[in-house]
DNA sequence: TTGTAAGCGTTATCAC
DNA sequence: GTGATAACGCTTACAA
């Protein structure tokens, strides 16, 4: 029903304080300020707080300090693992300094994410990790309001006030269709998420576009399909593409789990993967490797960037320092999915 | 640098108060507690916290309140799928009341989980999410003695006290060693997770071992390899296991992350599959689907496995239910890496 | 170095 | 139905 009340009898500071023989104001010291505490008390003190098996109530912390060492971050989704590397990073690196990350996931949409941002800071956050940087302008001014910092990983932008450790999404696909187009395609489509509210797929449709021009071809001649990021999603854009006529040499996606729908779609369909048709992804996660034939990719550096977005973070809540911008270098998995055309 | 200080001159119940001209405990109930309020203050209550933008301080609630509406969980692993599907289902269930959940990991180890399970609790879970049985008796000590209500899943046992929301791995196991006997494998390798402290590893293991003392084989002649689970560590084991003489007919493994290694090595190895080694998996998460052969299974429920172990823990903190078990159905998924003996 | 005591922003128990 | 007011358990000036 409860946890922490007296119900159970839980130790409180008091209780600790009154078995050491010393003030509730000391003993908080040990635990939180050692340093400032003689090494004989603090011996004492431990010992009671062992005695009594004590743990200190977070919510009278979090209200006496107003500081929670809780950190949220909303990610579009869970499920697979296009996030699950870089936020354990992330994590990882806020565990290392006795702090605490909550994740929630927005499943893509905007007013999820909302409602789980407010959420987040209602629970006191002491700060944000968010990706990308589409949203909603009020949503800003709301967390300035409250002072909260917030990075915003996987992209690169210029929202004034935050920080953000990311790549350059079009930089990055550009690179990659200008590969594909030195192996001579030119009949192009991609497989795209939703770009509503999602600054990074737009940019990496942007990329190819850029490519493209570069290489003489219209843009508007890309043939774009937009999904939802899952690998069903993604085999059906690639129905769709292949049964018309006149079937593109090259499918790019914007992430792996659309390419490996894309892949598999190929298999079943009985078209050759690269032979009739060469196909990209982007990310780089575990699943690119596992499918057959393996995924030329976009590798992202996901541990790195949510280890960087984690101690940019950590420089603004812990050392007041103002936001900054980290981006970093991605490049290219050359697999066996990308050959010559045909 | 802090979050909900006045530093930031967020408002508070009683900035509210002052403003629709009531006192705190009203602005108090027309929040938590709607239907003591007259129609006409409350609106006029909801107008002033829209107008001053007031979010509720965590802490504080928590304080007065002797409960957070925040929820734990404890996985060994994130970042793999084998979950992530049951944890979303948790926390959507959470959601739909205005619950958090806060997930941490614990890379399968004892130490790192109960680290974290104390953390959890210091923060103030209403309720834990934990996988499997197999922990020390004294975290289960500690957890009672705070009223914490817990809910086991992934596993079905017998430890007092708690729910348990699972399935019975042994017989799971056991269904389909049966399966691969009939299809007249004799020589028998396994790959596990480490079984420390992993009772649903163990149990998986032995469902094997009954299946072949009922068809005569002797139990102990079954080869088995125990690592983490990786794709990384399934590869090193299957050739481990192959490279020996007398290989096995049929590789099972602990899990389909495991099993996605043993067939992609078998594929380095030019080793086929089914034809010259069958391989299983167990949960059917997605990835089983991508590699190939797409790899026979076990399949889990894992999304309904998760929304009722929500409901169980629910029905514990927010009802004061007693704890209950419920054993869930697991049926094999049969796909193309289970064939018969060569 | 240690103690005293004033908050921190809610909820909940009383009266009215 | 509403308003005072006493907790809730901790942190942190300020004193000693």
């Amino acid at each position: 029903m409860n946890n922490q009340g007296r119900t159970a009898g839980l130790p409180t500071l008091e209780d600790v304080a009154r078995q050491a023989g010393v003030s509730t104001a000391t003993v908080s010291r040990c635990l939180n300020n050692p340093a400032q505490v003689t090494e004989a008390t603090r011996a004492r003190v431990m010992e009671a707080v062992e005695k009594l098996r004590y743990t200190p109530n977070f919510g009278a912390r979090a209200l006496a300090a107003r500081r929670t060492n809780t950190y949220g971050a909303v990610i579009p989704t869970m499920e697979n693992a296009i996030f699950a590397r870089g936020v354990q990073a992330f994590q990882d690196a806020l565990a290392s300094i006795d702090s605490t990350l909550l994740v929630a996931s927005s499943n893509y949409e905007a007013s999820v994410e909302e409602s789980q941002i407010r959420n987040l800071v209602a629970r006191g956050a002491d700060g944000l990790l968010l990706i990308g940087a589409d949203r909603d302008p009020a949503i800003y001014d709301f967390l300035a309001e409250r002072g909260i910092p917030v990075v915003l990983a996987w992209a690169i932008g210029n929202q004034p006030g935050v920080s953000f450790v990311g790549f350059d999404n079009e930089a990055a696909s550009r690179k990659l269709a200008e590969k594909a187009l030195k192996l001579g395609h030119r009949r192009i489509a991609y497989i795209s998420a939703q770009s509503i509210h999602n600054d990074r797929a737009r940019a990496r449709v942007e990329g190819v576009r850029a490519a493209m021009k570069a290489a003489g071809l219209d843009p508007q001649s890309l043939r774009l399909v937009e999904t939802h990021y899952s690998i069903k999603r993604g085999k059906a854009a690639f129905h769709t593409l292949m049964e018309g006529e006149d079937r593109p040499t090259l499918v790019m996606c914007g992430n792996d789990v659309l390419a490996v729908g894309a892949v598999m779609a190929a298999r079943e369909m009985g078209i050759d993967v690269p032979g009739d048709v060469s196909v990209t992804g982007f990310d780089d996660i575990e699943i690119a490797t596992v499918v057959s034939p393996p995924i030329t990719t976009v590798h992202v550096p996901h541990r790195k960037m949510g280890n960087l977005a984690a101690q940019a973070l950590l420089r603004q809540t812990l050392e007041g320092k103002p936001p900054e911008t980290i981006c970093l270098e991605t490049e290219i998995a050359e697999r066996a999915s990308l050959g010559p055309v045909g």
